[in-house]
DNA sequence: CGCCAGGATTGAA
DNA sequence: TTCAATCATGGC
């Protein structure tokens, strides 16, 4: 391997309003981001090799290449969104206003659809921890290899082509256990273009979400996440575990609402940005006894 | 409804 | 040290 490359001048993005650049990447939305001990944060984004952090008004970008696309890195990090606009639409009740004031500065990402889809295929009964490891064996071993900053090669997600080339074994190999079949099907319909994700932009919600579960291993919390994270759609509310907890204890806390009650709240409760209600109450109900 | 499907981590023995 | 419970989602 050849020497690392310098560092080069970081870019600068400004961002309108907050941005918690760890609580954002470490959230749950994105498995690839790792802290370095300096405070920032390094990963790929599509073919870009790079390491960010918060400075005052906005974000610092270093990329590992001559010629970051600019673009591609503002998309993903949403910086042009009005966060405190996105705050003021939320309900005016006491558990938005603790998970806010909690973690003024969280944020949605927004991610490319196969990288999306394909890791919260991965995501189903796994913890976050476990989720990275798969995604981190995947990419190395079927990824396009990158300069990074260090000397080591950092790896692109691999393409739906590759992954549909690979056997179902070979997927097993990356500790995925039953999900392999699942990520299998997925990779061969977006490779083969049974199923066209960048269509999807174009539909409603609720059709969009439709066509992401007819995939095996994809049920309506997993197409949610899609919805959200990869598409923008404001108002898909994925409900995990924590999220149920949440919604549980912060608008029942007297009596047991069924799954039923706690869906029909997150559909009609939290307004035009309910996934962004979703994220912060995610983050909060986690983080509330550290 | 109730069961089952990796594998890493945590806690108990 | 071993071993069992836990995590947590979708398919049947």
């Amino acid at each position: 391997m050849s020497s690392p490359p310098p560092l080069s001048e970081p870019l600068f993005l400004p961002v309108h309003g907050a941005y918690d650049v760890a609580a954002t990447l470490d959230s749950g939305q994105v498995f690839r981001w790792l802290p370095a001990a300096d405070g920032s944060w390094s990963g790929v984004l599509g073919g870009q090799v790079l390491r960010v952090r918060a400075t005052d008004g906005g974000l610092l970008v270093w990329s590992a290449h001559l010629a970051p696309d600019l673009a591609a890195v503002r998309e993903f990090f949403q910086t042009e969104v009005d966060l405190a606009a996105v705050h003021q639409s939320f309900p005016d009740d006491a558990p938005m206003r603790a998970a806010v004031a909690a973690c003024p500065g969280l944020r949605l990402l927004r991610q490319d659809p196969w990288e999306c889809l394909a890791s919260f295929i991965l995501s189903s009964t796994k913890q976050i921890v476990q989720i990275r490891q798969i995604v981190a064996l995947l990419a190395e071993r079927y990824g396009e290899p990158l300069r990074g900053f260090t000397g080591e090669p950092e790896y692109r997600f691999p393409t739906p082509a590759r992954l549909a080339s690979v056997s179902e074994a070979d997927l097993r190999a990356c500790k995925m256990g039953f999900r392999a079949p699942g990520l299998l099907a997925a990779a061969q319909a977006v490779a083969s273009d049974a199923l066209d994700l960048e269509s999807l932009r174009h539909l409603d919600r609720a059709t969009a979400r439709t066509r992401l579960m007819t995939l095996h291993g994809v049920g309506g919390k997993i197409a949610d996440c899609v919805l959200l994270f990869a598409y923008g759609f404001d108002t898909a509310f994925p409900v995990d575990v924590w999220v149920a907890r949440a919604l549980q204890e912060l608008y029942f806390p007297r009596r047991r609402a069924s799954a039923a009650r706690l869906h029909r709240l997150a559909a009609t409760h939290f307004g035009p940005h309910a996934g962004y209600a979703q994220q912060y109450l995610f983050h909060y109900i986690r983080t509330r006894n550290r």
